[in-house]
DNA sequence: GACGCTCTAGGACGATTGTCCTATATTTAC
DNA sequence: GTAAATATAGGACAATCGTCCTAGAGCGTC
């Protein structure tokens, strides 16, 4: 474990890199200049630059799933735990206005790059839509819990998105709101 | 006019390629090749390549006027101008699927990119939302006719990323319909 | 002390990038 | 018809890209 500490640096640097930057702007040379390494020493740990995205995406999964069942552990009724998801844009607002959504802003740049790797970092939202699908199940909407799911996934998206366009923080905060009241709305329905 | 057809041809062909592999990963020789010119004579139409985006974006800004204006022209209540806005994700649905929009994965990648030209790429969100607030004043939201404006560029751009990552075109259809029913809830609101 | 394994540094490689120069072709103006 | 302006082609350029090779540290094992 603590062996292959160093790959596992240069996954951690090359997934903040392919945030802040993207994929494709990211060089070798970037990484290696972060992670204090020579850049021919780097085809030791990884073959080809899409071997990394993979590691990285990879990384991205096993966060998430992470993150997911601490919301699970966490959140007592399925509305706490759709609120946990809600409030990453809170969470993260600092990384998001200035990068945006880390999964969206890598599955956009690897549609128009045509990438192999694409379906994977497509598992991310995948992940997203499955788990909030489970908990519109349990609270009652089996009929369109998948709808909503996608739904609300859609809406945190998009304010990432605009957010980090114009940088506007109240704006986060607003939606925020909105996007709360508006599953409020759907947990209400259920208590009747 | 007629005389400049061959740099128009040139903004052209970048605006498309643009749209579909991204800025940074369109280069001089693709469109070139696209439009059927020598590499070496590029220079001559434009210095550099940021010169090319910044032309691109300036055509974006141009069709998005017009097409706001024929909007303006076509819709006789500010309610059926809100949902022209909606319906582009109908209307432009198999590019979208395809590609995401055209507006927030720029805005998105030049924001990666730190390049200088991003302010002048979000000026195309604030077309749409300049107009958008301008027709939800008329329907009577003075107050909040800007968080308004900014909800729903935010729910069509959130649509588009997640339309274009899962290639899910009942969604989109389903969305378009929830959006609709959304905005009938503040005109009812304003007739009453 | 020699061996084998893990890890690293440095650089070569071919390709491609954006940029820029120059010579030539085409068109326009007088 | 000639001169000037406009447009085009081809290629040089330095830099950077991802990739890959090789020589040799560092280190524990026998």
């Amino acid at each position: 474990m603590a062996r292959s500490t160093k790959r596992d640096d240069i996954v951690e640097a090359a997934d903040r890199l392919f945030y802040r930057q993207g994929y494709e702007h990211t060089s070798f040379a970037d990484i290696a200049r972060e992670v204090q390494i020579s850049r021919g020493n780097f085809y030791y740990h990884f073959k080809t630059k899409d071997e990394i995205l993979d590691a990285v995406i990879q990384a991205r999964l096993g966060h998430t799933r992470q993150m997911l069942s601490l919301w699970e552990a966490e959140g007592d009724r399925p509305e706490d735990r759709i609120r946990s998801f809600i409030h990453i844009l809170i969470v993260n607002q600092a990384k998001i206005l200035r990068y945006g959504c880390p999964v969206g802003t890598l599955c956009s740049e690897l549609a128009k790059l045509g990438h192999p790797s694409q379906a994977d970092a497509n598992q991310l939202f995948t992940l997203f839509r499955a788990w909030l699908r489970q908990q519109f199940v349990q609270l009652g909407r089996t009929q369109d819990a998948d709808d909503l799911a996608m739904h609300l996934l859609a809406r945190s998206q998009g304010v990432a998105t605009l957010a980090n366009a114009f940088h506007d923080q109240p704006f986060v905060e607003q939606e925020v709101k909105t996007m709360c009241d508006w599953l409020a709305h759907y947990t209400e329905a259920a208590a009747s």
